[in-house]
DNA sequence: ACAATTATGAAATATTTATCACAGGCCGCT
DNA sequence: AGCGGCCTGTGATAAATATTTCATAATTGT
């Protein structure tokens, strides 16, 4: 934390000309496993260079550090730093706007979720909810809650256009059980929950398990208990300066499926489309040209 | 050292289950920022976790370390097998995929788009937006159009809590000639309109000016003819890997302007929220607790 | 080659950090 | 409503880790 824009391995590396034959032969050893070497405690690292205790202490005074632990700190700052990758770093998003303008917090916070939840997702689990979802012959039911509503509802309206057999159903209305007379062995169930989980949302997925119906959920961090019932589980960030939580990496996901359930069977999916701009045309609900 | 092919991030993150909410609490936090959070001393984790110290100890035995420093250790191996191994994954973002995967398209088109359209927005006037917004005199109509409706609708719903009089309007239905007839001078529209632009938000948006009305508009790069009326235009990148355009950075954007407006005005939209909170506690659609 | 200076490591001390034992509290069950 | 079990955090204890001191060894300049 002493001085920004500078790698602790470059400073001791700058460094190096400075120091005793000791200290030298520790930096090097540093430097041979950067940065996890300067992460254990300091006898071992005293050990593994082959010097004293204090020639340890020694050197990190010299890099200006109070003491090790110090030293430590800042090695940890800067793996941090690391692991958020490059565009995360703190650099001003909005260019114009000062540094700590909402625009800003709010990007970084929503850039940091994303990279957080593709981090931690299963590639393998998405490409088969993909699967599931782009299966004509299973019929496709989309669940989302009070919130998660808007959601579901853009994931369904994109799937109209790629596919039939396939129904809106909203958790928080109470009209819900009729659909689920229909569900049969093997329908697929999207459902939509994050927190403040909704109860409706949870009897439902209960029901449609009960059914045998296979089911997909997209969740935040903290999971629904929907989870547990799940055949595929998706879960994401969701964290932003706000009181509410951000829904705009749960929509990456879902554009993400919807994108892959195209390419499963583009060529039935681009006659659809074709078809649904010939009927638009007709009904001259979008302008033609600018 | 005691798993190998297997990362200490996946055997949390499998073992989370088995774990209890406080567990769990901390397991999310050691993942939040690894693996640096794990190498500092075990009472900064379990600060910044928010757990007591005793959490710490009991986890990373679960996990089948004799003590937190084992558990450090194995995190520091595995950190130097990392930094030995191959370098750089050439940024894939989620990291278990190949690099060609949709998932690591899809997110990579959708942090360019944050990017861009970050640049190149205009903070002056995105505060404008939101002052108009947040401005309760005036009264609010929320616009969106056939696939917009959906945004449009997530950012009526938050405005619900936040303030009173406004009207969420879908250009498509033939009823919003209706809203119209209440329109005076000084209210606010926000109008979303993105490619294939609708005719009918052309026309609602030329006689909701023609009323006295003040316009704001989220758009797409190649901008809805409606930005020639509008005050305001907010405009987002939307392009991705797939045969539809992405609506993520918009949902950032309209998310920003929720946190801002609720900002403006914290005190009133605080009550409004616990107020909302303590009806739903009595209508019990929410879960208390997991 | 000798003295002055500086570097080094062993050992003692001080500090931090981890573990353990226990009691209060919360939840689910009857 | 009352009871049992399990989770959770507080405080005490033990262990480890870091810092300092000091004697010795190495190095440099004269």
């Amino acid at each position: 934390m002493t001085d920004a824009n500078q790698t602790i391995s470059d400073r001791i590396h700058k460094e190096l000309d400075t120091f005793t034959r000791a200290e030298r032969q520790l930096a090097l050893s540093i430097l041979e496993n950067y940065p996890a070497s300067g992460l254990g405690p300091l006898t071992a690292l005293a050990r593994s260079a082959d010097v004293s205790v204090p020639t340890v202490a020694r050197m990190v005074q010299k890099l200006g550090y109070k003491g090790y632990p110090d030293f430590q700190a800042d090695l940890r700052d800067e793996l941090s730093a690391i692991a958020k990758g490059p565009i995360a770093k703190h650099e001003t998003w909005a260019g114009a706007a000062p540094s700590g303008h909402i625009l800003n917090r709010f990007t970084e916070a929503v850039i940091d979720n994303i990279r957080n939840t593709m981090a931690h997702i299963d590639p393998v689990a998405f490409d088969e909810a993909c699967a599931l979802v782009a299966d004509q012959k299973r019929h496709l039911y989309i669940v989302g809650g009070r919130i998660t509503h808007t959601l579901a509802e853009y994931l369904f309206m994109h799937m109209q256009v790629i596919r039939p057999n396939l129904t809106h159903v909203q958790s928080t209305s109470n009209t819900w059980p009729h659909y689920l007379l229909n569900a049969a062995e093997g329908d697929v169930f999207v459902i939509f929950d994050v927190r403040r989980y909704e109860n409706n949302t949870l009897k439902l997925a209960e029901m449609a398990r009960a059914r045998g119906a296979r089911l997909v959920l997209f969740t935040d961090q903290w999971r629904s208990p929907v989870h547990r019932l799940a055949d595929i589980t998706l879960t994401c960030r969701i964290i932003v300066p706000s009181a509410w939580d951000s829904v705009a990496t749960t929509v990456l996901l879902v554009e993400s499926m919807i994108s892959q359930v195209q390419n499963l069977d583009w060529d039935n999916t681009k006659d659809r489309m074709q078809e649904l701009e010939e009927i638009f045309d007709k009904t001259r609900l979008f302008r033609k040209f600018t």
